[in-house]
DNA sequence: CGTCGCGGTGGAAGCCCTTCCAGCTCTTTC
DNA sequence: GAAAGAGCTGGAAGGGCTTCCACCGCGACG
């Protein structure tokens, strides 16, 4: 050890062990935090190895430990706004630096199964996170008999972890606040009731409606037609915003909006008419994306983050002890309050991050 | 080749080579495309790989090929917008099916550090992308001694192939569009101008109002001084437009914001104000984040997909040829106009996307 | 009719680790 | 004083691939 760190440029084991006159099996219980190694050897060893800047070899060590270090994202691209929180949450609980993340963004719903193919190639990853989209069935299969552990997030199979988010609870929440503020005539701009999540926000809508003692009224309840990302987009919502608004005297004075980024669109609406937002419109979301602290919007949040954090967690439990029961994790979202709906603090942005709260399904 | 897939689970390279009666060399051949291979021989080997679906194991790949076929991207979670849609044009680039995308996320650009000494550990991937962040001077020593190809994007370092965005053009650009629009009175809102962007697009600025004719006037020149994200955020935008509002008479008519970020808090100073946006103030962003086209803002594109996809590609063409001159490229930002400045179209949500120029730095 | 060359092919060696078994040196125990 | 452990340690085997060298058969060539 007495050279300068001049060994060729991929340092191994074995110059390690040479320098530190000790075996490879020695070096490689070092790195492994393997309590049968003397500490003076230890640190020895230690020294050695930093003086070389030495590191074990990843790929070596997944062929011999049968474990890449590694989980996969399955995410989809076109909800920007809302896995980028989620992926916020991941990394964190990935910080023990331990393990990586391999990335697969999925630009649209129907092209999953193709970059899903690679799943198959065992050896890349130990697991699988897999967000807001439906798991076709035959991926399901592979998954399974792979016995590549899976957690869903913002989604729901029977077989899998799941973490998702209780949309009726929200809607009817959502709902109560419009009411809790004076509001009598509620209307709901919706996205395209094909989708499961769209159908379970009116559903809840529903039922705060009823909560509140009103009758449900179907002329205020528009909802989008469109198939490109089943009508969560800025678009239907600023349509869908300009029918209310061309409504009259017959218009709803509060409307609850299936998602933060179409209520976005429904903003724009509401400018574009000459109109105001807590005033003419009371307006609330849900999601609670990073946009709608931008634009003021009340809105529910979901605990993307936490989410992210927890999928990670289980992830690496189910790692641990493979035969642990499924549990499916659902999140109740919370009111953020904001001005869009005229009530709460005025608009100075917001630093804090409200606490979340979370329930078992 | 009889029995069903019934080999053990990891079904290897000796198992196809046994099955379809040849030595494992020809497996590999047939899996790597060497032209030596026989038309007949290929096609059996494929089937029988095929019926036990075989993947060839990318970590042992890895190790005998020293390659990992994986890039690692480096990117600042806090300036979400901006580098998702990065994010997005790397994606596209790497479609190709062979090569994974290592994310490692950085929660604050002084947190860089300690991620990077992952980075140390050769054969985790075969190049780095690396995004709006400032280069340490200790891992420029270590990526170069480890020679692991580097490119950055939205950044600069003499020593490595980049992709960024003209500030300066940009900034002139916008500031010349406001005059076109009939402004003569037009004010600049800027980050915190120890960063080089915030100077940059300050400098651009002022080079705008000189070739207008404008004389420079201080008093509506307003810079952040928030540490926070080099107030590239939606609180300084709100706290600095209201300064400007409370000019009364000796406001600006139009402000050229420095970001569609402090832009978004700008806009909401103005409407918390009573007033409006293209009638009582002009405003213009820089960048062409997501949230722009969601609030109307005109701004200053960032070509920021393409930039994803041209850092891959060049990446890419490093590795393949390691000593390729070192290339800076410069993008010229692209002038999107919203509502925001009044001119163009309403604002009906655009769902349109503009090409884009760039040139040669 | 030998020799060359070429399209194909088999498989050993090597990539860099982990793991397990054997073995070594001291203590401890009866 | 022998036997049995306890505490460490060395290194072969193995993980699944690529690559290179050796080799085989056969048509072409002189």
């Amino acid at each position: 050890m007495e050279a300068l760190p001049a060994l060729s440029v991929p340092v191994t084991i074995y110059d390690i062990a040479r320098e530190a006159n000790v075996g490879i099996g020695t070096v490689s219980r070092v790195f492994n935090n393997h309590p049968s190694v003397s500490e003076e050897t230890r640190r020895r060893v230690l020294t050695v190895a930093a003086h070389f800047n030495y590191h074990p070899h990843p790929y070596a060590r997944g062929l011999a430990r049968k474990r890449t270090n590694a989980f996969l994202a399955v995410i989809p691209f076109f909800t920007t706004f809302f896995f980028l929180e989620i992926l916020h949450g991941v990394q964190s609980a990935l910080a023990d630096g331990e393990t990586d993340l391999l990335l697969h963004g999925v630009s649209h719903p129907d092209h999953a199964e193709p970059s899903l193919r690679r799943v198959s190639s065992r050896g890349r990853f130990d697991g699988i996170l897999y967000f807001s989209m439906r798991l076709p069935d035959d991926f399901v299969q592979e998954v399974k008999q792979l016995k590549v552990p899976l957690v869903l997030v913002d989604a729901y199979h029977p077989d899998f972890d799941s973490f998702s988010v209780e949309n009726v609870v929200g809607a009817r929440q959502a709902t109560a606040h419009l009411h809790a503020l004076g509001h009598r005539r509620i209307g709901m701009l919706a996205a395209n009731l094909e989708s499961l999540p769209a159908r379970e926000r009116l559903s809840g809508y529903r039922q705060g409606l009823e909560e509140a003692g009103i009758a449900y009224d179907a002329s205020i309840v528009l909802s989008s037609t469109s198939p490109r990302l089943d009508g969560f987009t800025r678009e239907t919502g600023y349509e869908l915003m300009g029918r209310f608004i061309a409504m009259g005297s017959r218009r709803p004075s509060a409307v609850f909006v299936s998602s933060d980024v179409q209520a976005a669109g429904a903003l724009m609406a509401v400018q574009d008419a000459g109109l105001r937002c807590p005033e003419d419109f009371a307006i609330i979301g849900f999601d609670d994306i990073a946009l709608a602290g931008h634009i003021g919007l009340t809105t529910m949040r979901q605990p993307l983050v936490e989410m992210g954090r927890l999928a990670v967690q289980r992830l690496n439990e189910r790692l641990a002890t493979p035969d642990l029961p499924i549990t499916q994790h659902s999140f109740v979202p919370e009111l953020v309050v904001r001005r869009s709906c005229g009530s709460g603090s005025p608009s100075a942005p917001e630093l804090t991050t409200t606490q979340l709260t979370y329930s078992h399904a």
